[in-house]
RNA sequence: GAGCCGUUAGCUCAGCUGGUAGAGCAUCUGACUUUUAAUCAGGUGGUCACAGGUUCGAUCCCUGUACGGCUCACCA
């Protein structure tokens, strides 16, 4: 059923006003010569006299109308920015200038004219010609207070977009940051490609995949919840560096720094292993926000986080012997897991000891990691694609790093010994049997792959959403995304 | 999934001990040819999220539902 109240039926009579004076309030097109901006800059030594030679033509969204009698001013918004125009019945006509007052805030309109400076010093355009060029039936937030409920916010992110510019500068930081790492990554020789969001058996994370069906086929796919076999697959065919910016999709719950569908880079490097990629890493993000902000110091959330190479690095284990007053290395599974639960930890009673130490670590230590924290040697049991170490085959060459207390990344020296790896997905489709959901299928093809022979290769994936909540002090991945998911209105 | 909090005009928000609702902005009418949260005068605008219950009477108290926020759980 069509919304309607009295705002927007007198923006509808002023709309068939306007067409019965024989205007299209919808015209197909229009050439402006600047942007708000640009004039802004353009025009900074201009003083208080209209001179002809500053003549421009701007388009945008009407956000303050001020209307005195036979003169008006407004502030158009355009992409770039604002600028003010001053309307005058004598300059435009009088035809024209009745039209204008029918125009409301959130119109689009055009204007030409010249560009003076006011009294009060405001660069603004004393407008000789104004034109609709798309009438805005529904009325906007007002001017004062924004947009500030959340739901609606998130829900009607044009609205948002349109009233809030902070939050426009944060999706336009979000595509520097993605284009500062494209360049960098290119810049190294590293190929760009795209590999199936729809996959008939999903792989290389453990997490719950949306499912879909394929009707010609005749089968189920999934939503993809890492695109990392299918990049490995292309280390096999002789790519040596690649990566792809890749939406996955993961069926779990949503909170501050979770959504369902988001973004994740991945990037593998031939002949490399897990401590040259963590140097690739440091480097990566910390050019990224050097470039964004033109230092590595910055501020998120009220704390100072400092991305200035080398970071800081320490094991799983040595974290956990740090932050918690629990050592692994000596104390036996049971002696592990007995202390565990004595301290309140969830367990089920079936972990390994890797699966224990995986929590404590989750439960003591992630959350007190604030400055860029490489952490590295993982359990094998929770890495199932990581090579192992060669000193400890309890160990795996994995790192994560977190900042700010979240897991950003994750990157391990890729596991390439096929009789190894299909050891270890048994094992994960024992698990699935055994009812994990998140345990995985066995990927034949991906083995077939590895048989061939996969070089040596470190991989890295890291999380753009988070990425971007830190170089932009967003505390939630709502504010990163453009369009988080949400439950229907009704 | 659990706990807590919220949902009142287009927007931002008040609303006391239960007595059928207010402000600012926006909007409308009038005045105003350098204003900028323009100003001045006068108006319009409400399914108090939804459904029940208690009560003579419910925006207010109770129960349920929907949606949202925060925290927790889950998410290697």
């Amino acid at each position: 059923m069509e919304e309607t109240n009295d705002l927007m039926r007198q923006r509808k009579e002023k709309l068939n006003e306007i067409r019965e004076a024989g205007i299209d309030p919808y015209p197909h097109q229009y050439a402006p010569t600047h942007t708000t901006s640009g004039i802004l800059d353009a025009f900074e030594d201009v003083d208080e006299t209209p001179d002809e030679t500053n003549r421009v033509t701007i388009a945008g969204r009407i956000m303050t109308k001020r209307d005195h009698g036979k003169s008006s001013f407004a502030h158009l918004q355009d992409s770039t920015g604002q600028i003010q125009i001053y309307v005058r019945r004598d300059d435009v006509g009088t035809d024209s200038y009745k039209i204008y007052r029918r125009f409301d805030v959130g119109d689009i309109i055009g204007a030409s004219g010249i560009v003076f400076r006011t009294r009060t010093g405001e660069l603004t355009i004393l407008a000789d010609a104004v034109e609709l060029l798309s009438k805005s039936i529904r009325p906007l937030p007002e001017k004062w207070h924004g947009l500030q409920d959340k739901q609606t916010r998130y829900r009607q992110r044009y609205a948002d977009l349109i009233m809030n510019p902070e939050v426009k500068e944060v999706f336009v930081m979000r595509t520097q940051i993605v284009q500062a790492i494209r360049d960098m990554l290119n810049e190294q020789n590293f190929i760009e490609v795209e590999t199936p969001v729809l996959q008939p058996i999903y792989g290389g994370a453990s997490a719950r995949p949306f499912t879909t069906y394929h009707n010609t086929l005749d089968q189920p796919l999934y939503l993809r919840i890492a695109n990392e076999l299918y990049l490995k697959r292309l280390i096999v065919g002789g790519f040596d560096r690649v990566y792809e910016f890749s939406r996955d999709f993961r069926n779990e719950g949503m909170d501050r720094d979770h959504n369902p569908e988001f973004t994740m880079l991945e990037l593998y490097l031939a002949y490399a292993d897990y401590l040259e990629v963590m140097e690739l890493t440091e480097n990566l993000i910390a050019q990224t926000v050097e470039k964004l902000h033109g230092t590595t110091k910055i501020t998120y959330q009220d704390q100072e986080i400092d991305f200035t190479p080398p970071w800081r690095r320490i094991t799983m284990i040595e974290s956990i012997q740090e932050y918690s007053d629990f050592d692994p290395d000596s104390l036996s599974t049971h002696e592990l897991y007995t202390k565990a639960v004595n301290a309140g930890v969830e367990l089920a009673g079936d972990e390994s000891k890797g699966e224990i130490i995986a929590e404590l670590f989750d439960i003591f230590v992630e959350s007190k990691l604030i400055q860029p924290t490489f952490i590295y040697d993982y359990p094998i049991e929770v890495s199932p694609f990581a090579k192992k170490k060669p000193e400890n085959p309890e160990l795996v060459e994995r790192f994560e790093f977190f900042i700010s207390g979240m897991e950003v990344g994750n990157a391990f020296s890729e596991l390439n010994d096929p009789i190894d790896q299909r050891q270890r997905f048994m094992e994960q489709a024992s698990n699935l049997a055994k009812g994990d959901e998140e345990a995985f299928m066995v990927d034949e093809d991906y083995l077939r792959a590895l048989e061939y022979g996969m070089p040596p290769t470190g991989g890295l994936g890291i999380g753009i959403d988070r990425l971007t909540m830190l170089l932009t002090d967003q505390y939630s991945i709502r504010d990163v995304i453009l369009f988080p998911q949400m439950r229907p209105e009704n």
